[in-house]
DNA sequence: GTCAGTGCAAACTTTTTGCAACTAC
DNA sequence: GTAGTTGCAAAAAGTTTGCACTGAC
């Protein structure tokens, strides 16, 4: 799915869940989404405001971009990882649901990839009464950068 | 497996990072490991520090149980979920691994589940030089008792 | 016109840090 | 003895909130 799509069936999905929750459909809102769909991966608050502010110049305040990823959030638009201190996000049409998360324990990286293996076994899943809306999955371990540093101090120590 | 088996595991990895690490094996580390132990389920650091406190009877300072839980993370003897304002915790061995998290978007109730299927799909997992240590798996959703109270009120709207 | 949303700053919550005293090694 | 650890309080970081003004419906 390319980007404009992407956006596109975002803004629907947004637009549905204000009308069904009696909430108003404001410029800062849909300019905030654009700018979150405008990102290719993860992003910080901080630099969204920046985005915004700087690249899109849109002028918008600090606690409006706070208030309304919460609510995109809340609409499945937008997805919030709380790794580290500062809370990241991602757009989530089109990509939620079909890439997982790879954390190195050491350098805090996160990465991306893609099994269909396991998105297939992910959507086979039933549990009593709940009703499964979408997956987080993180991968926990080391990444190849810092297997090589890990590696290379080794052989230091050893010599 | 046990508890008593889980804390005994627990302690011999602990022991063994904090060799590793060159760090020291204080009292109240492994003060703070039992009492994390103690828990079948989730808690909170100030849960923690009240049970330590209050019900183990072991003076400790909110700063030290923030600085060991953060020890015995990186040692991966506990893990720490970040979905909503507070961290919360639960042990990792005889537990990571083994079972995953059933939230709800509604009320944000965290709820564990077993999937033997799942769990050798993600033992298959391999990412080019990624090392694999362990996996967090959320599934987003509805829990029962949020769909029940949601039909009601929209039965209610209907009459 | 009304009530929700915005912007600002202040408040708040959670977690980290600086420093002196202490203790494991 | 030395360097890592603790406890305390203070600070930082991140996010939410109160209030007056604005604007979507």
């Amino acid at each position: 799915m390319e980007t404009g799509e992407q956006l596109k069936r975002a803004s629907c999905r947004f637009e549905e869940y204000l009308q069904s929750h009696r909430q108003r459909k404001t410029p800062e809102r849909f300019a905030i989404l654009e700018a979150v769909y405008s990102f290719s991966g993860h992003f910080t608050l901080e630099e969204l405001l920046k985005r915004m502010i700087e690249e899109r110049h849109f002028i918008v305040s600090r606690a409006t971009v706070y208030n309304t990823i919460n609510i995109l959030t809340d609409a499945g638009v937008v997805v919030r990882h709380r790794l580290g201190g500062t809370a990241e996000y991602e757009k989530a049409v089109g990509m939620a649901d079909s890439h997982f998360h790879l954390i190195c324990s050491k350098c805090g990286a996160m990465k991306e990839f893609h099994d269909e293996k396991l998105l297939r076994s992910l959507s086979e899943i039933r549990v009593g009464k709940f009703t499964v809306d979408s997956y987080t999955l993180y991968v926990h371990g080391i990444c190849a950068k810092c297997a090589s540093v890990m590696k290379r101090k080794k052989k230091r120590l050893l010599k």
